[in-house]
RNA sequence: GCCGCUGUGGCUCAGUGGUAGAGCGUACCCUUGGUAAGGGUAAGGUCGAGAGUUCGAUUCUCUCCAGCGGCACCA
């Protein structure tokens, strides 16, 4: 006999090897309907699997939050199961697990799938559920499944298990005629999977995830527990197209890109007002955290790259060509080995130290053509890059500063969440054992030191040191990493950089790159996506539209203009001959924050008539309280900062 | 770079083996209208580029380019 803790903390005896089934089954008839999987002693299991000692159960229904990625995952096996029943012995399966939102299954087949596949395999994954199949877990012999899946002519699968220690024991799933090499835990039957999926789009995926493997084509679909979640969620990924800033750039005039410049953008006016005050906001940032701004070559000579080391790991993706004569030059993809050559004039005291240099440092690198995308990912980029030349042990000050300045911007730009990954060494990299030891020790401390949680991102660190990435989410709940601060022992060594210490001797100095946004470029097209177009008035290339009435009101208008322009503001007039709710569209679409209407009656009371973006109603307010409004709004933020400390 | 899909006026998209159409936008005219589209007229296209099949190609085939969705990459 076992004891088993239930959920609620009642506990009951069953005979041995018992099943979390007969258990539900116990409880009540309801309750074994409606059980898909159990936690036994946490740890999830299918409904039929024995429980040989005393355990804690938990009975799950599909509505709990864990059971969801056993739905992907069993939906996963409904694709698989279909595809073969449709296509037979012309595909191989290969893997198929669940991911955010829904699932994947990478199958191996000469002949590309087309929209028109992914229907019929819909309908046949649904015709599977109304089969109502038996889902069955089998232990196997690790050679016999192995024998099994070559005679069926599965050798992805095969493979998979050649990977399993011999003498293991593999579990295979058999639903119908379907058996799929799987750990588990898996549904009952077929029909308790329910229908709320679909499948949303084929791709091309490299066996194993590396690029000298085959190409597999991918069949991806999203799966809920319910018609509702699924239907939300289409409505989600409609709402996030309708953002996007490929889109919403056009439609706003911010920028556009062409063929005859790939991976570069042409900023628009309105976009490259958008782009300055996002600068300006972030020297002004800069300069009260004591950063100098430097400005260095875009051209730098190979010798240079040589000697940092970049040009062994990233020459292929270098723009690099000859001056001609004797010199071969490359465009600068990075700011840091120029940073050091400015360091390096002249001699540097332990007094000078740290040293914060900053740069909007314009970068090209020569991305692959298939990583382009939109602004996000481009080959002409600027970074609001900093370099911290600093002694070893003002490394965590320096990264308590940052940490600051980080949350400090983060804020004003409307992110309140940010999480903290650490990236360790990478297997590919430059240094000793020993540095490596060092400078992630002395990330960690100060993260550490100041309580930021982080999470562990190991082997993905920078070539010459770790680095802490800082990963804002944004209104859609999408995770992009902004931030980044880096730890490097390596670069002032290879070009040489010291400085002089308290004792007379020469020392090296640390170097931290950072960078709060990263890619202006990038950070802009996520900006536009996170507000939607809808920036926060300071940030808003036209930050008011005046429009009369009639065109009587046009002088009273060109006044309420003229005075706004000078205290700074950004307005456009409209003074077309065009009517006022058309024009009240045009001006919301364009997504400017506030409208002000100026008719008779405005004119007579030295009024405007103020409608906000999105709103449905209009304030009238006297011109001078108007312009007091939108002088404070339209403020940039940077004029005080808040958590700084002192230098 | 790899796999798949797409490429038609400024934008969104129809369409056809006999050299093209709509809506929006643009220009002009009428309209002076109080908070999300007033009316009329007109202009505007080497149908991504090149080659091939054909009497004839925007349409079919091939190559290339770019965009899109992924994969790989991301100092």
């Amino acid at each position: 006999m076992i004891e088993v803790t239930l959920a609620n903390g009642q506990q009951k005896t069953f005979p041995c090897a018992t099943t979390p089934a007969d258990i539900a089954r116990s409880i009540s008839e309801r309750l074994l309907k409606e059980a898909v999987v159990a936690r036994v002693d946490g740890e999830l299991v299918d409904l039929n699997t024995p429980i040989a000692r005393d355990s804690r159960v938990e009975i799950l229904t599909r509505t709990h939050p864990e059971v969801l990625d056993v739905i992907r995952h069993d939906t996963a096996h409904l694709l698989a199961e279909a595809a073969k029943e449709l296509y037979g012995d012309a595909i191989q399966i290969t893997i198929g697990p669940s991911i955010e939102n829904g699932f994947y299954y990478d199958i191996a087949r000469e002949e590309p799938f087309t929209p028109a596949d992914l229907e019929q395999l819909e309908a046949r994954m649904r015709e599977i559920v109304d089969r109502d199949e038996s889902i069955v877990r089998e232990e196997w012999d690790r050679d016999e499944a192995i024998k099994f899946f070559k005679g069926i002519g599965e050798h992805y699968k095969a493979e998979i298990i050649e990977g399993i220690p011999v003498g293991d024991v593999v579990s295979l799933y058999r639903q119908g005629k379907f058996m799929d090499l799987c750990r588990g835990p898996h549904f009952p039957s077929t029909g308790k999977i329910g229908k709320a999926f679909k499948l949303t789009k084929l791709a091309g995926a490299y066996w194993r995830g590396d690029s000298k493997n085959p190409m597999l084509q991918r069949i991806y679909g999203t799966a809920w527990a319910s018609e509702k979640d699924l239907k939300e969620h289409l409505f989600r990924i409609e709402e996030a197209e309708k953002r996007d800033h490929r889109k919403l750039g056009r439609e706003m005039d911010l920028f556009h890109l062409q063929e005859e410049a790939m991976g570069s953008t042409f900023w628009h006016p309105k976009g490259w007002t958008l782009y300055r005050t996002l600068q300006n906001y972030i020297r002004g940032k800069l300069e009260k955290a004591g950063y100098v701004e430097v400005n260095t070559p875009l051209l730098l000579d190979k010798k240079l790259w040589e000697a940092s080391g970049h040009w062994d790991k990233f020459r292929q993706n270098m723009f690099t060509f000859s001056d001609g004569e004797n010199t071969e030059l490359a465009l600068k993809p990075m700011n840091c080995p120029a940073h050091v050559q400015i360091f390096k004039q002249g001699s540097k005291s332990y007094r000078d130290l740290p040293m914060r240099m900053a740069e909007f440092g314009c970068c090209h690198r020569n991305e692959p053509s298939g990583a382009l995308h939109g602004i996000m990912r481009v080959r002409n980029f600027v970074q609001d890059d900093a370099h911290i030349f600093c002694r070893e042990d003002q490394i965590g000050t320096e990264v308590k500063k940052f940490y600051e300045l980080l949350q400090d911007v983060y804020e004003d730009l409307g992110f309140s969440e940010f999480k903290v990954k650490f990236s360790d060494r990478p297997e590919v990299r430059a240094g000793s054992d020993d540095m490596w030891d060092r400078a992630e020790e002395g990330l960690k401390t100060a993260l550490e030191s100041e309580n930021i949680p982080y999470i562990m991102n190991p082997g993905e660190g920078a070539f010459y040191g770790p680095k802490v990435e800082f990963v804002l989410r944004d209104a859609l709940g999408r995770d992009w990493q902004c931030g980044t601060l880096q730890v490097d022992y390596v670069l002032p060594e290879r070009l040489d950089a010291s400085y002089m210490g308290e004792d007379g001797q020469k020392y090296r100095p640390v170097m931290l790159h950072r960078a709060v946004l990263g890619s202006l470029e990038r950070f802009i097209g996520m900006l536009i996506e996170h507000h939607g177009g809808k920036f926060p008035v300071w940030l808003a290339p036209v930050q008011v539209v005046v429009m009369p009435i009639t065109s009587d009101s046009n002088e009273y208008g060109a006044m309420v203009v003229r005075k706004l322009k000078e205290i700074g503001i950004r307005v456009e007039e409209d003074f077309r001959n065009e009517k006022i709710n058309y024009k009240i569209r045009e001006h919301s679409l364009k997504k400017v924050p506030y409208l002000f209407v100026v008719g008779k009656k405005e004119e007579e009371q030295q009024t405007v008539s103020i409608r906000k973006l999105g709103g449905e109603t209009q304030e009238v307010l006297a011109l001078s309280a108007a312009l007091a409004k939108l002088e404070s709004e339209g403020k940039i933020p940077s004029e005080t900062i808040r958590r700084l400390s002192d230098k």
